[in-house]
DNA sequence: TCGTGGGTGTGATAAAAATCAAACGTGTGC
DNA sequence: GCACACGTTTGATTTTTATCACACCCACGA
C-alpha cells in the first residue's frame, strides 16, 4: 500500500460507522492489512458465486451491486458511495458472493482480507456489536424493498426511490434537489424493478407537470413536496 | 418461570443455532432471565412500531411475521416454527419492530429481555460472531425475495415457495411430500406477494395436471421433479 | 336447525406493466 | 467527419396479474 494513501484511508475508516470507534492502537493493527485497488468504469470487482474472501470499501467512485436474471434483466440491489463498505456478508459467513459488484466510475477500492479480519473480530467484541447493528440496518432496508415491491405501484415506487436518491446523493441547487449520480434509465429501472420504458414515461410525465427536471442524465427534484406525497402514498 | 419448563427450554436452546455453543455455565447464567408466554391462535404477539425490547423463540406452535399495506393487503415475511427465534433485529439495534408477529396456532413463546441480553452479548464475543452469521443468513434470504419478485413470474414464484415449504415443513407420505402447515390460500398469497384468486387458479391447475394434491387445507407435492423444474426456471 | 362467516372455486373484466417497434440524439473512436 | 453504439423517447400491442362478482361448501354458535 502506498504510504501516501495511509492517512487518507485512516481518515476514511475513522468516518465510517464500521470502523469509527476503533482507537488509534486498533487502527494501527488493522491498517497494514489494507490494500487499495483501482477500477475503471464498468469494470467488474467481483461476480456472483465468487468466494467471499474480503470486505471492500469505496474510497472514490461508486460501486453498483446487482444481479441478472436468466433473460438478462438486471436488479440493482444497492449503490455504494465513498466512505461506505460492501461485501461484508460473504466475508462474515464465509459463503460465496450473492451478487455482482461493478465500478460505476473510475474507483479506488479498499480491500481487507477475511484472514486478516476475522482474528481481529474475535478479539474486539465491541466491534462485533457494531457489525451487528450494521447488519440489522441492512435487514431492515432489504425487508422494506420486499414490501415495496408487494405493495407499491410504479409511480409510488419510482417516487420513493427518487426521494431516496436525493437523500443520499442530492445536492441543493436554486432549481431544487439535484441527484448527483449518473444513472441510465435502465439502471434506474433495475433499482426499482421496472422496465426502462416505463421509467422513461413516468419521468417524462413528471417533467411535463414540472415536478422534476432532467438534464444530461441527472435528475433534479423541483417540487419536492409533491414527489414526497407520491412516495408516501401507502405508509 | 415454571421449574418443569426449565429443562425443556434448556434443550430447545441447546438445539438452536443461536445458543447451541454456549457451555453449561453460560446457559445457567442466561436461563433465569427467560420467560415463557402462551398465546391463542391468531393472537398478536407484537405489532409493527412496538418498541423492540425482547427476543423471542417458538417453543411450540407457529408464528407469522407479516405486514399490512394501507389497503389491507398482507405480505408474510416469515413463518417461525418451533426451535427458532424471531424479533432479534429490533432487539439488537434497539429500534422499533418493523413487522407484526401473530401466533398461528396455540403457541408457547420464550421471551428474553433486551436488558438481560445485551450485557451477556458484550461478555461473549464468540456468541456475537454466531449472531452475525444468523443475521447474514437473513440478509441473504431477504435479498433472494427481492430478486424473486423482480425476476419470477407467478407459477415460478409459487412453485419455488411450495418447494421451500416442503423443505421446511414437509412430511414424506406414500403419495408425496405433504406440507404440514395449515395455510389459507390468502396467506399463501401473502407469502409470495400474489392475489388469493390467482394462487387458487394455479394450485387447481397443478392439481389437474397431477403435480400436487390438496386436502382439507394441506398441500402434497406429488410430482416433485416437475415442481422443482418449475421453481428452478431462472436460476 | 338455521344462519352466518370464512374459506374455496371460477368466470368476466379491468388495470398495470412489459414488450415490441421505431425514430431520434449524441458522443467517441477510427 | 462519420459510423456506430448507446441512450432516450414514444406509440401500439400483448401479457400478466389484480379485481370484481358470485356460487358453493362447511364448521360453528345462537
Amino acid at each position: 500500500m502506498a504510504r501516501a494513501r495511509t492517512e487518507e484511508i485512516r481518515k476514511m475508516m475513522a468516518n465510517n460507522r464500521l470502523f469509527n470507534h476503533l482507537d488509534d492502537e486498533e487502527m494501527d493493527a488493522l491498517l497494514p492489512h489494507v490494500q487499495v485497488r483501482s477500477y475503471k468504469p464498468n469494470q467488474t470487482i467481483f461476480l456472483k458465486n465468487d468466494p467471499g474472501i474480503s470486505v471492500m470499501g469505496v474510497i472514490s467512485g461508486r460501486v453498483k451491486i446487482s444481479n441478472f436474471s436468466g433473460e438478462g434483466k438486471e436488479v440493482v440491489l444497492n449503490i455504494i458511495d465513498p466512505g461506505t463498505f460492501f461485501g461484508e456478508i460473504a466475508l462474515l459467513d464465509g459463503k460465496d458472493r450473492t451478487a455482482n459488484a461493478t465500478a460505476m466510475d473510475a474507483s479506488d477500492i479498499l480491500v481487507l482480507q477475511r484472514r486478516d479480519f476475522l482474528p481481529f473480530l474475535e478479539t474486539h467484541p465491541h466491534w462485533a456489536i457494531k457489525l451487528i447493528e450494521v447488519l440489522c440496518h441492512r435487514v431492515r432496508l432489504t425487508t422494506e424493498l420486499v414490501e415495496d415491491s408487494a405493495f407499491l405501484t410504479l409511480p409510488t415506487r419510482l417516487a420513493k426511490r427518487l426521494v431516496w436518491l436525493a437523500d443520499n446523493y442530492g445536492q441543493e441547487t436554486d432549481e431544487g434537489t439535484r441527484i448527483e449520480l449518473k444513472l441510465t434509465q435502465r439502471e434506474l429501472g433495475g433499482l426499482v424493478g421496472l422496465s426502462r420504458e416505463n421509467i422513461n414515461r413516468q419521468l417524462r410525465s413528471w417533467h411535463k407537470e414540472g415536478l422534476i427536471s432532467m438534464d444530461s442524465g441527472t435528475i433534479t427534484i423541483v417540487d419536492a413536496d409533491t414527489i414526497n406525497d407520491l412516495a408516501d402514498y401507502f405508509v
